[in-house]
DNA sequence: TGTACATCAGTGAACGCGCGTTCACTGATGTAC
DNA sequence: TGTACATCAGTGAACGCGCGTTCACTGATGTAC
């Protein structure tokens, strides 16, 4: 079975992606060998000639994925000024399409409460996309002209992602969809975007 | 091995609260039949005297969290006007202890992205929990005089289980103080309890 | 009061299962001659 | 051009391990007589 020479780093991606969706669905622990090979089409012997273990798929996943999103955003809010851009921003993160789609939405809402748990490498991997989409959405704050955008960034992130995370663990659709909207007017406030 | 007829409730409940501890710290799928009853001094074999199942065992002791945090809060806040009761909850839950002592805080910061793939009655009793914690945070908005507590509160209990579940998986102890401290000002902006 | 028995919380070996990981093997295709 | 061989992505059986769960057993103590 020997394949054209870009086969391998397909069936590399192809593995990513179904790892990052089965990532943020069923969280690091759930997440098997097997399942991941088994969405791409292969049987479970064949995962070791692409990764070292688990882990280093984890943790390739997981800056694949956040990457991925980055990708995503950027092309959301691709054009539009500051202050309209933000507000794009949380309506879409702190929605109920993103609320209902974990397998392809932001890692730190799937993965929140499970990284304490988690490998050392996994970890930092998880703490370098926190940090990357910090000092982004530092940034859009200060071109909109808000102040402390640097210390308003992480904790409006944390607000962001602890609403969507917790929504989702909500089956009463009103209650869920409530915090949800409750949440993007309180952000909203807060950066006086309230008119938009 | 005829014990005093006390001795199977009092087993009963240190397997609760070991199993608290575990859940919190561990999550619902690390946590082990084994471990629990290891905590406890005793050997995995006598777990099904006590519990029906592992699934069993989450539910009572999620449920069981919940109430000895309610407890907690209420012998916190006790005697204390509803505003300042307020800021010392909200500097007491999104606060450096709570943030480094899992096993013993509060099970939405602990759980919050690993329930959607819990089991139904598991998932269940979270809801509850969240539910009771919102209704509890809404009479003591409504009873400081703040408008629209009702839709205020699942948000900013959110917002909070947030910011204390992002800040534990940060290791630069900065950002993560930073994190915690943003959260409490944004919230207390938010409630007008700034000058407290 | 003393003895035989019933009770039952807890013990520890055993089970089937899914997991991460290893490894001898396969077989289509590119390459050497 | 045709043939023999090397390559190597992928296969599938096998491994050790920890897990949840079951079950025959233990033995200190309360109870019946």
């Amino acid at each position: 079975m020997r394949y054209a020479q870009t086969h391998k780093d397909e069936t590399r991606r192809a593995l990513l992606k179904a790892a990052g969706r089965q990532l943020r669905a069923q969280g690091p622990d759930r997440l098997s060998v097997a399942g991941v090979m088994k969405s791409a089409g292969l049987t479970h012997g064949g995962f070791y000639a692409h990764f070292r273990s688990k882990d280093a798929l984890l943790v390739e996943t997981l800056a694949d994925a956040f990457a991925r999103s980055a990708r995503r955003v950027e092309k959301l809010l691709e054009g539009l000024p500051p202050r309209p851009a933000l507000a794009t921003y949380i309506d879409f993160y702190v929605g109920e399409a993103h609320r209902d789609d974990a397998a392809n939405g932001c890692a730190v809402t799937a993965l929140n409460s499970d990284m304490p748990r988690q490998s050392k490498k996994f970890r930092a991997a998880f703490e370098a996309g926190v940090k990357a989409m910090a000092d982004a959405l530092a940034r859009w704050l200060a071109a909109a002209g808000i102040a402390d955008a640097e210390r308003l960034a992480p904790s409006l992130l944390a607000a962001m992602a602890g609403a969507v995370a917790l929504s989702r663990t909500i089956s009463d659709r009103d209650l869920s969809s409530e915090m949800l909207a409750s949440t993007r007017a309180g952000i909203k406030a807060r950066l006086g975007l309230s008119e938009l």
